[in-house]
RNA sequence: GGUGGGGUUCCCGAGUGGCUAAAGGGGGCAGACUGUAAAUCUGCUGGUUUUACCUUCGGUGGUUCGAAUCCACCCCCCACCA
């Protein structure tokens, strides 16, 4: 068993757990900072360890297209090739079908993409997403999905669902190295059989972990938690539960009470990069305002990151102003800090049995 | 002292009679961002009682139905020549 439940919360579906790796072990639930390109932006391996970051993403379409598998073959993987010495999960491309579907044509077998580098033409299906992943040597894979757009039609919605489960059992059937744990998606829009279908047909399959994708499309807040209450209860309680590209702390608190072990999110990066920063309750401020050119305090006077520690609002203001790297390091430090211990209260919490008054705290 | 070029909205800079409150940058301000085509993108940026009126293109005075744009004089800046 690579995953094993240290406790679960009696009020909620909340689960305090541990995830073991050929890298290393995961403590869940867990926030995992997105490094698309085999870099968490603006951060280097070290920062990130000392941020208590436990496994970090890649993306195998991003990889595959620059540097290339041969790079990354030669390379002996992308640990070595980044000297990241932690878990890594990789993504299978299925979000790109999504998010650069003016680029793509969906085939049976699989999606054929324009580059959005270069225009140049490939095909990315589940044989292929095993294969780069395979080769990058990340500890979860993904199974090449669908990430279903938001809205869609009923038929729309099953039609995408019924195809990622064919790509996911495709994925499912590729070879893989010893220790590489494979992880199904979940589809099914916002509809409740649908989702549910999905659920059972990957359970089926079987997989070392569960993902439910396709949400934060757009939908509302709701929608989302209401797909978890459907899905989630379906799924092995012994395996990680991860859900894809969420989100807003609120927002990992509460699917956390739903049962959820694993959250990525580009949030903290990105917006640390745009000049946002997170303070206690979960909202941001915009530090690159021009009301906090004379605030000489920190971002948040109870946070004792780097940036917190050591500079004040104004300061990182004007980095961000004259764009400066460093304006972007200080707050996207601070994001992946704030993300990273916003998890590690939730486990402390679901450790001491007092999940359910942080999240009654939390929601305030 | 001479010759040539120029003074435009916060800055740079286009505009040479009405379609001009005035292109385009920059700067400023605000907003967006959820498995990263993103150190990106969008909007606003003279004033007000905002489908209209007022003020503004170095200054003053003129020509004209109408001037940032034409004329006269003045002030200032730059280059070259003496």
């Amino acid at each position: 068993m690579s995953f094993k439940i240290l406790a679960e919360c009696p009020g909620t579906q909340a689960r305090r757990g541990i995830l073991s790796t050929p890298h290393g072990e995961i403590n869940t639930p867990v926030f995992m900072p997105v490094g698309t390109r085999g870099s968490v932006k603006a951060m280097s391996p070290d920062e990130m360890e000392k941020l208590g970051a436990e496994i970090i993403l890649g993306n195998t379409y991003h990889l595959f297209l620059k540097p290339g598998m041969e790079i990354m073959s030669a390379a002996g993987g992308l640990h070595k090739f980044s000297a990241w010495k932690h878990p890594i999960l990789t993504d299978s491309g299925g979000f790109q079908v999504f998010s650069l579907s003016t680029l793509r044509k969906i085939e049976q077998d699989g999606v054929r993409f324009a580059s959005h580098i270069d225009g140049s033409r490939f095909f990315l299906g589940p044989k292929e997403s095993m294969q780069i992943q395979r080769i990058l040597g990340s500890d979860i894979v993904m199974a090449f999905d669908e990430c279903t757009p938001y809205p869609a039609t009923y038929e729309e919605a099953e039609k995408s669902m019924k195809m990622t489960t064919r790509w996911e059992r495709i994925s499912r059937e590729q070879p893989l190295d010893p220790g590489q744990q494979l992880f199904g998606i979940i589809q099914g829009s916002m509809f409740k059989d649908l989702r549910q279908q999905s659920a059972r047909e990957l359970v089926e399959i079987g997989f070392e972990g569960y993902a439910i994708g396709g949400l934060s499309v757009g939908e509302p807040e709701e929608m989302m938690f209401d797909c978890l209450d459907w899905t989630v209860p379906l799924l092995p309680k012994d395996k990680p539960h991860y859900l894809m590209g969420v989100g807003t702390p609120k927002q990992i608190v509460e699917a956390v009470a739903r049962g959820i072990d694993m959250f990525d999110c580009v949030i903290p990066t990105r917006l640390g990069r745009h000049g946002s920063a997170f303070i206690a309750d979960g909202s941001t401020i915009p530090v690159k305002a021009g009301r906090y050119a004379k605030d000489f305090t920190p971002i948040d006077e109870s946070c004792d990151c780097y940036a917190c520690r050591n500079f004040t609002k104004a300061y990182i203001r004007h980095l961000m102003n004259v764009g400066e790297i460093l304006g972007i390091r200080l707050i996207t430090i601070h994001n992946l800090h704030y993300y990273i211990s916003l998890m590690r209260r939730i486990r402390e919490a679901l450790d001491t049995g007092t999940f359910s008054q942080f999240r009654a705290e939390f929601g305030k």
